[in-house]
DNA sequence: GTTGTGTGTGGTTGACCACTCACTCTTGGG
DNA sequence: CCCAAGAGTGAGTGGTCAACCACACACAAC
């Protein structure tokens, strides 16, 4: 006798994606594209590894989708940031949304994602696309909703490199003056 | 008849190992350490792949002694602009090295290694390990040659990192706004 | 020239992996 | 109740790749 509880055991297959985009981003983050199976993704989506192929045409469309979603992430993170420092100088508002990409990043995968996507970007013509596009989004909202001149702009993303560089070598866990000088004075939760 | 020349036909192990090391950088270089067959180093460096298996003891190695091997070449390169600049302000001893950099990754591969090798640290212990210790002595190097600052150094590295992403995106095929603020005045050869 | 040592290869193997297919079960509408 | 459409899977398949092994050839020393 079944409860009365009307809840559909079955998902979409849109509700479906979803879950699979959002937790095959820590799937990739851990080896990359060409390191992690299909089978890894279909397992932290808790499906079986043909309903990927389902889903997704490919692995390539589906790495592409997964990137697409990360830079989506980063984006309204950023828009955050910016609204929290809204009216204030070019400066300030990128510091605001430097603090709000640092929190976003503490869930380390989204920050090896976008890393592991530049390495992919390479060789790969479909990914570089996503990527550059990316980029070239986030470039362009940065420097619109904070005025700020094309140096500091740069320099926000190179900053935001050096986050990458840190993070992936893990110089947190090491207690050395050469950790100390790449990491200093940035922000992490 | 053979010729008068006594030539050697064969290559001692170490000179191979030298060129397997030189030639493996533009193979690994494409697609990284995951996406990289043995195959394809053996073919760049001439010799049968299961040759590669005597040279070294499997691909990790490889791969860490390639790692090495470019963050050598790199130490070279910093120290061949700092001597061109020696005796000069600290801040023109960071242009001449950041100039050398500039100079040395004109070979694309040298820097996609660097990109492919901070990836797999993220996943792969004994890489990591060598990036740390590459990168550790990068910048004690540039610290000390220079002088400079700790925010100065840390800046240094951090344009650094965004070569490598203006490079592994390729954006200097593109011409639109976003990708001028990026690579706005960084030298390339 | 024979012998020992080191260079180098062809062929193979066993594991793994992207991708497919035939099939079952669930759901909702008439 | 029936049935069509969609969700989801188990069991492959063909191909690839790291690693291995038995063997062939070059060299140097005697």
């Amino acid at each position: 006798m079944p409860k009365a509880t009307s809840q559909r055991q079955l998902s979409t297959a849109d509700e479906r994606r979803r879950t699979v985009l959002e937790t095959a981003v820590s799937a990739f983050a851990d080896r990359g594209y060409f390191g992690t199976r299909t089978t890894d993704v279909a397992q932290r989506a808790g499906i079986s590894q043909a309903y990927v192929y389902r889903l997704f045409p490919d692995k390539e469309a589906l790495f592409v989708a997964v990137v697409e979603h990360c830079f989506e992430r980063v984006r309204e993170s950023l828009g955050d940031g910016a609204a929290a420092a809204k009216g204030s100088s070019a400066q300030e508002v990128l510091d605001a949304m430097g603090n709000a990409y640092a929190e976003l990043i503490s869930d380390r995968d989204l920050l090896l994602l976008q890393l592991h996507a530049q390495c992919a970007a390479a060789s790969e013509p479909a990914v570089r696309e996503v990527v550059r596009s990316g980029y070239a989004r986030l470039v362009e909202y940065v420097r619109g909703v904070s005025g700020a001149p094309e140096a500091d702009v740069q320099r926000f993303f190179a900053v935001g490199m050096l986050c990458h560089l840190v993070t992936a070598l893990g110089t947190h866990e090491v207690d050395a003056p050469w950790a100390r000088t790449l990491s200093d004075g940035l922000r992490h939760y």
